[in-house]
RNA sequence: GCCCCCAUCGUCCAGUGGCCUAGGACGCCGCCCUUUCAAGGCGGUAACACGGGUUCGAAUCCCGUUGGGGGUGCCA
């Protein structure tokens, strides 16, 4: 039996956690889980310069929203640049390094010059350079032979050493590159599996030969993922697509939802069956069963997943998941209660739940209605609008205050301001828009009586009048 | 430019040589239900990029073309 696998998520902290990042950390996640191994948490934060301390807190935060723990401490790289620059150090000594004092500008102009490939050009391999105030430390790639690895969602992926640019391995400042630590804290740490975005396949065969260099006799497993990508069929990018997981958490998704709508980018479960608890996902996931091509991150079907799983929460958990959404106070809470089952069904998202009972809030909905609803649910209808309201209000006046009553009065309503059907049975249909849009200020919105019910006998008959009075 | 990868409905997944007149999901459209809107039910729209092979047989294997993506940083 071979060992517990040991995988790891190492982002770094130069923006918020996105959807991409939450991805890779779902997919490590499912590995370690269902193979009874850990997933250990590291923190690649070897650029001083682009480092955001604070943003670690964001991804702490963001991994415990969406409900995927880590194993162990976390890893900062910046509390290890003793480890890496040892293992630099050991590079230089056997001759797999060298210092260069080319600045980036030099580089770049040389490989116009030459008017070949941009990138390195081996200009200091031999100068034999001392250490000095800027220089970097460059790896030399072989010149010969190829590198290449057995990926485990893309096959055999092969890279001619020649075409390696020598790469940079401790920074002029000093400070380590990502080449560098990444392989060797996956060494230091025991990783079996590194599972990470496709972006990192060009890097694995310089991380490899580093490795190999190191004589670490260390070797993972690799899998590359599918990059998630915008309509464009770009990359998401921070900067370009509203893709922060704290985003989508303010937007009111669900972590279930989204945990479960990102299993499915870049992976199926054979039964076809896409909602179904994580639980179930640990044990259906295959590595070896990800798809190849880039996934499209799609809202709408994220959405869709959202409301489903919010319609399956038990009625006070629902209340209490919306509760961080309300933003005018317990007044939403206390009109939203008695029809919460009611708005529960009809929403996607969390952040929709105070504006669908705002109307049972407001003292007056002055203000408040709808131009369109308005123009469609009443003034369109003319003279039967005006009947129906002035029947709403003699109907409404008397009757008793619950939703059955109120349903027989709407009906007696309607029939008395003549909104009935061919064979005799009430219009309802048409009946009740006048009436919805004068009270609630929309033409949709939860089932009116009920509404009505809650909002009270006083406020019903004000905003009946109130709506007559504007015709 | 060079390197690496990818290619089934608009989108996400099924499909691993015959079960495919290609299946499910989201979206969209229609009908039903119905006090609006949702939800639910029923039905529909829509794809194997192209060209060559291999094979009795190809969405599935091979080659090429085209298209797309990723990388090409003293970012990760």
């Amino acid at each position: 039996m071979s060992p517990s696998p040991r995988l790891r998520f190492a982002p770094s902290p130069t923006g918020y956690l996105h959807v991409g990042s939450a991805r890779a950390l779902l997919f490590n996640w499912l590995v370690a889980r269902r193979d009874g191994g850990e997933m250990l948490l590291r923190i690649e934060d070897t650029d001083v310069e682009r480092n955001r301390p604070e943003l670690i807190d964001n991804i702490f935060e963001m991994i415990e929203w969406l409900g995927l723990g880590w194993d162990g401490k976390p890893v900062h790289q910046s509390d290890r640049f003793d480890l890496y620059t040892a293992a630099a150090e050991k590079l230089l000594a056997e001759g797999r390094a060298y210092w260069c004092d080319c600045t980036p500008e030099q580089v770049q102009a040389r490989a116009r010059e030459r008017g070949g490939p941009p990138g390195y050009d081996g200009f200091c391999r031999d100068r034999d350079l001392e250490r000095g105030p800027s220089t970097a430390l460059r790896f030399r790639t072989p010149d010969e032979g190829s590198t290449g690895f057995d990926d485990l969602v893309r096959g055999q992926v092969t890279f001619e050493n020649a075409k390696l640019e020598d790469f940079v391995l401790l920074r002029s400042n000093g400070t380590p590159t990502f080449l560098l630590a990444n392989i060797v804290d996956d060494a230091d740490m025991g990783i079996t599996h590194v599972v990470r975005g496709e972006e990192h396949v060009n890097g694995t065969p310089k991380y490899i030969l580093i490795a190999e260099a190191l004589g670490l006799g260390y070797r993972p497993a690799f899998a590359h993922l599918p990059v998630l990508v915008n309509e464009q069929r770009k990359k998401l990018s921070k900067r370009r697509d509203s893709v922060s997981v704290a985003g989508f958490r303010d937007e009111g998704y669900l972590p279930e939802a989204m945990v479960n709508y990102l299993a499915t980018l870049g992976w199926g479960p054979p039964d076809g069956v896409e909602i179904r608890p994580l639980a179930e996902i640990v044990e259906l996931f295959r590595l070896s069963e990800v798809t190849q091509s880039p996934a499209f991150f799609d809202v709408r079907k994220l959405q869709h997943f959202n409301a489903e799983y919010i319609r399956a929460l038990d009625g006070e958990a629902f209340v209490d998941r919306a509760r961080p959404f309300f933003v005018h106070g317990d007044g939403t809470e206390e009109v939203l209660r008695p029809i919460a089952s009611l708005v529960q069904e009809r929403v996607r998202l969390l952040t929709e739940v105070e504006p669908m009972v705002d109307f049972l809030r407001l003292e007056s909905i002055d203000g408040a209605v709808d131009e369109a609803s308005w123009e469609k649910g009443v003034v369109k209808l003319g003279e039967r609008a005006v009947a129906m309201l002035d029947a709403a209000v003699v109907e409404l006046a008397s009757c008793n205050w619950n939703a059955d009553a109120i349903e027989a009065a709407l009906e007696a309503a309607a029939r008395s301001a003549g909104f009935v059907k061919p064979d005799g049975t009430v219009d309802m249909r048409r009946a009740q828009a006048p009436v919805r849009v004068a009270v609630t200020g929309r033409s949709v919105g939860p089932p009116l009586y009920e509404s009505l019910a809650v909002l009270g006998r006083e406020r019903t008959l004000d905003r009946l009048r109130a709506a007559r009075g504007k015709l």
